[in-house]
DNA sequence: TCAAAACGTTCACCCAGGTTAATAAATTAG
DNA sequence: CTAATTTATTAACCTGGGTGAACGTTTTGA
């Protein structure tokens, strides 16, 4: 996958073989929508690249779900918190769209870290964006009111807005679906 | 400092000359209370150890100040966003008490990476641990109340709430002042 | 040691977002 | 193509936290 190699590229410099060996270590898998790539209690065993469509992670609390983020196409995730650990985790990885997913399992990148040493520069390019993504996400909850997030949502990941239902997206601002009505609302009013 | 020594030994196992060459590389600075170790606009060129004492992270928003977290001895910190990218910070590091910190520069880091390769593994560790706080530090901030977060505070955190002063705690739990005093007077009437 | 500054509490009023429930619109599956 | 399901909107009412201002209390430093 070309797309793949490119993405790489981005993180560490690989030679062909390099990178064909680690591409070989690759599960791919083609998901429907709406399926789930981990439910709560099972261990993330997996790092999952989005070769195709779109994901999103959310927690289940007092029955109510919190989506934490979207992916799309050219992203890397994972649970990092049972990754690293495997202990059970706590969240569930789920399929908004036909999605077709480059499954890299711990035991394989461990072995890669150790092989080619490289990789561990990979795990920690990966661990320094998923911090920043996680504080940036944090930055917008503790400053910006929920419309605020909303438009900036709109401005920095039009993505999301055209591509997912909208009582996801509410989730993921913190409030809940007639909330998000009401910004919508008020902005349709104010243009 | 023994401390240090034992806090990367829970990291990367080192020897005792790996170790003393890193010791070298290390700037040992005290800084009285209220000093600030970062600048908004500042390139942030190092990471900080805590030898001894307390600081918080903070950004100013429209006048006023979002604390991020707060920092004890034995821990690292560092403004990774700007660490990382070489570009202007937007944030303060500040101390709350008077303190003694460990500065590791980015150069002497990246010199590490080349020099001693365990040192990926080292700059990889700290990056999940950086991520794995800010998602719970996200979390909190969705799923718990003001309350809720303050009594999780209390419980997780308690060396916090002991030495830091209320309204820096309230700024870190995203209310201001007087809520937080309504929350307390709340929890001392129903106990 | 004591005046100034910083910090914490309380009050009255306001508002964004929650809740519940009804209804409309859009999607999906059979 | 249509019934069932999912998703989105609206309305009425409620509530936790914001605001500004006044007033204690504690800490600080000269």
């Amino acid at each position: 996958m070309a797309a793949l190699k490119e993405r790489m590229a981005q993180f560490i410099s690989l030679t062909s073989e390099e990178y064909d060996y680690f591409y070989q270590q690759l599960t791919i898998k083609k998901v429907k929508k709406k399926e789930k790539l981990l439910q709560e209690g099972e261990i993330c065993t997996h790092a999952f690249y989005l070769l195709e469509g779109c994901i999103r992670y959310y927690t289940v609390v007092e029955g109510e779900e919190h989506t934490g983020q979207f992916f799309f196409e050219g992203s890397w995730y994972s649970d990092y918190d049972s990754f690293l650990s495997q202990m059970p985790s706590k969240q569930y990885i789920e399929t908004l769209e036909k999605t077709k997913v480059a499954m890299l399992s711990k035991k394989t990148l461990e072995h890669l870290y150790t092989k080619i040493p490289k990789f561990e520069r990979f795990g920690r390019l990966m661990a320094e964006r998923a911090y920043l993504g996680a504080r940036k996400k944090n930055e917008t909850l503790t400053l910006l009111s929920a419309e605020e997030r909303y438009l900036h949502l709109i401005q920095q990941r039009p993505k999301v807005v055209e591509r997912v239902p909208q009582h996801y997206i509410a989730s993921y601002l913190g409030i809940k679906p007639p909330s998000l009505s009401r910004i919508r609302k008020r902005l349709a009013q104010n243009r």
